[in-house]
RNA sequence: GCCCCAGUAGCUCAGUGGAUAGAGCAUCGGACUUCUAAUCCGAGGGUCGCAGGUUCAAAUCCUGCCUGGGGUACCA
């Protein structure tokens, strides 16, 4: 439909004012006042000084020049300063009930994307302990993003960078040995800023229970491989476990160890110091940083155990991606890594990559909210709520969808004691509630006898209530939406759309009864209400929230 | 100091440069003999942080300032 209008006026503006003309976008949108149609653009607005005309004459000029069909666009006219608006007729919302149940499981899905490639890495987290609260944001948006790519006609590859290397890990080896001596009754010297959770125990333990005794004293000789193999897979194997309650698979763990092993680190170096990107000072390599763009260089190559930093692993990691040749490779962070990604992306301009290809995206933290308190969290003190617990309290819809409930960019307050209450507080029940409705609806109806008959043997003209008119129009948006959601990196706009779809369901519910005597009128509103099933279903899909049968 | 993000109703937040800025919660008043009341109907509630600028039009874009969060390591 919005084609049809779109179309309309740049044949019209073609005509008047040349091609040229008519090939510059026309904004097209839903007014929220109805006063002001069903669609409306303000084209003669943008239009009007390059054609040196008033924009209400100008207006008036195109919309006599407009040949629309009237079973399609019932009414066109100008209005404030110089709108065009249009009233859509009634063939079009016909249109829009036999479009969805046409379209069902894909309703909303577009091929916008034409099979390009999208690699999304997310989550990332260092396998030093369990996931927090703020990593399951993370995921969660990760997730809905890459869902957001697949419904629009990409390939989609979910990527986790695994930090099994560098200072952390020996410091997790570390911790996990002084846990296991003090197991065995023999007490050694816990590391400085060393990893105090409890998991740490249950990790040595579970090496006493392999090995019992026999390595005691690795650590002087040099020999914590063990210890380091068996705490990497037991928190690898816990995040995958807790990511696997939400329902995300990653289908590529990319390990850092590899980037050494596969000489990438080495190669990078190499082609800094080709390039002059590089220069030692004070025993250290330094990355001239300044010469992209940032205020300072930054050392790749530390002076004193001629160990690379941590940015010069991710540079490599990211050249790596560049060469598998994804169309497009999108990152989220934390708001903690901003200066990170900045010195990234001046690598990789160094060793030049085609970095309009990296979308970065950085979400802000989540404040958890505990008893009217704010829980401060630190991963070494173990002073954390994990991704688990949280699970466990609410469960992975709940988690789900509020993460997803605001834009990325915003701080997330997280009110732990309202999750935990399951109250009417959160609004994925309101949205699940509307599809266990519906449902129920079906049932009855079945249980009535009813067969709910194909929509385009229905009478859907007899759907003309403002409730029935509100819904199918609404139910119209849903490939919008999706489309913008995924071209904007903007998932909670799912989150909001699925809200007022419900809350436009509800009073329709109230208002009107489905299954009645007049069998012509039942037979409408089961195709309607089982439209809306479809987009309640899909737009909770889109976002990875389930759609229950009852509540 | 410098960089990034945010500031919208009492609270938590939507809002693609458009017309009279919206929702949930909270508060107050109503609606279950029904296909699910985890719902619905109604009421009150606003200096869109402040000050300039850009233009037909600014919560939205630009500049400065204020407040809060994050970063600014030879930690990740």
């Amino acid at each position: 439909m919005r084609d049809y209008l779109t179309q309309g006026l740049r044949t019209a503006v073609a005509a008047l004012y040349g091609s040229d003309r008519a090939s510059e976008p026309v904004p097209l949108e839903a007014p929220t006042n109805p006063d002001h149609g069903d669609l409306s653009t303000s084209l003669a607005l943008s239009l009007a000084r390059q054609v040196k005309q008033s924009p209400r004459a100008l207006a008036e000029t195109i919309v006599r020049a407009l040949a629309f069909d009237p079973d399609r666009v019932s009414e066109v006219w100008v209005a404030g300063p110089g709108f065009i608006n249009f009233r859509l007729g009634p063939q079009w919302l016909n249109e829009t009930l036999l479009e969805i149940e046409a379209a069902d499981e894909r309703y909303g899905a577009c091929e916008a994307g034409q099979g390009q490639r999208v690699q999304v890495e997310f989550v990332s987290a260092n396998p030093t302990g369990p996931l927090a609260v703020s990593h399951g944001r993370q995921a969660v948006i990760g997730d809905a993003i890459s869902r957001l790519f697949e419904w629009t006609g990409s390939v989609v590859t979910r990527e986790y960078y695994f930090n099994n290397a560098g200072r952390q890990m020996t410091l997790l080896t570390e911790s996990v040995y002084a846990r296991y001596m003090e197991l065995l009754g023999r007490p050694y010297p816990f590391p400085e800023d060393g990893y105090e959770g409890d998991y740490i125990r249950d990790i040595a333990q579970t090496i006493v229970d392999q090995h019992g005794g026999t390595l005691v004293g690795a650590a002087e000789r040099g020999e914590l491989a063990v210890f380091k193999e068996t705490a990497e897979r037991l928190m690898f194997e816990h995040i995958k476990g807790t990511l696997a309650r939400l329902g995300i698979v990653f289908d590529v763990f990319y390990n850092e160890s590899d980037l050494y092993e596969t000489g990438r680190v080495a190669a990078v170096i190499e082609t800094f110091k080709q390039r002059g990107a590089a220069y030692e000072k004070d025993g250290a390599l330094w990355f001239k940083a300044t010469d992209f763009g940032l205020p300072q260089d930054r050392v790749i190559v530390k002076s004193a155990t001629g160990e690379p930093t941590y940015r010069l692993p991710d540079i490599a990691y990211h050249q790596h991606k560049f060469e598998r040749g994804f169309d497009l490779i999108v990152d989220i962070f934390g708001a903690d890594h901003h200066a990170t990604y900045q010195e990234v992306i001046a690598g990789l301009n160094a060793l030049g990559c085609e970095t309009s290809k990296l979308k970065v995206l950085i979400h802000q933290f989540v404040t958890l909210m505990k008893d009217g308190e704010q829980v401060r969290m630190s991963k070494r003190k173990a002073n954390f709520v994990t991704l688990d617990e949280l699970l466990d309290e609410v469960g992975p819809d709940v988690v789900r969808f509020f993460f997803l409930m605001r834009n990325m960019h915003s701080h997330l307050n997280f009110d732990l004691n309202v999750a935990k209450a399951q109250s009417d507080e959160n609004p994925v029940y309101y949205v699940q509630y509307a599809h266990a409705r519906i449902m129920s609806i079906l049932h009855h109806a079945e249980e009535q006898g009813i067969v709910r008959l194909p929509a385009a043997r229905v009478d859907l003209s007899l759907l003309r209530a403002p409730e029935e008119v509100a819904l199918i129009k609404l139910l119209g948006r849903l490939p919008e939406i999706i489309l913008s959601a995924a071209t904007l990196f903007e998932p909670h706009r799912m989150t909001t759309y699925v809200r007022e779809v419900a809350a436009t369901f509800h009073p329709f519910y109230h208002r009107h009864r489905v299954v009645t005597d007049d069998r012509a009128l039942t037979q409408s509103r089961l195709a309607l209400v089982n439209a809306t099933r479809i987009v309640l279903r899909n737009g909770l899909s889109v976002i990875g929230v389930s759609a229950p049968e009852t509540m």
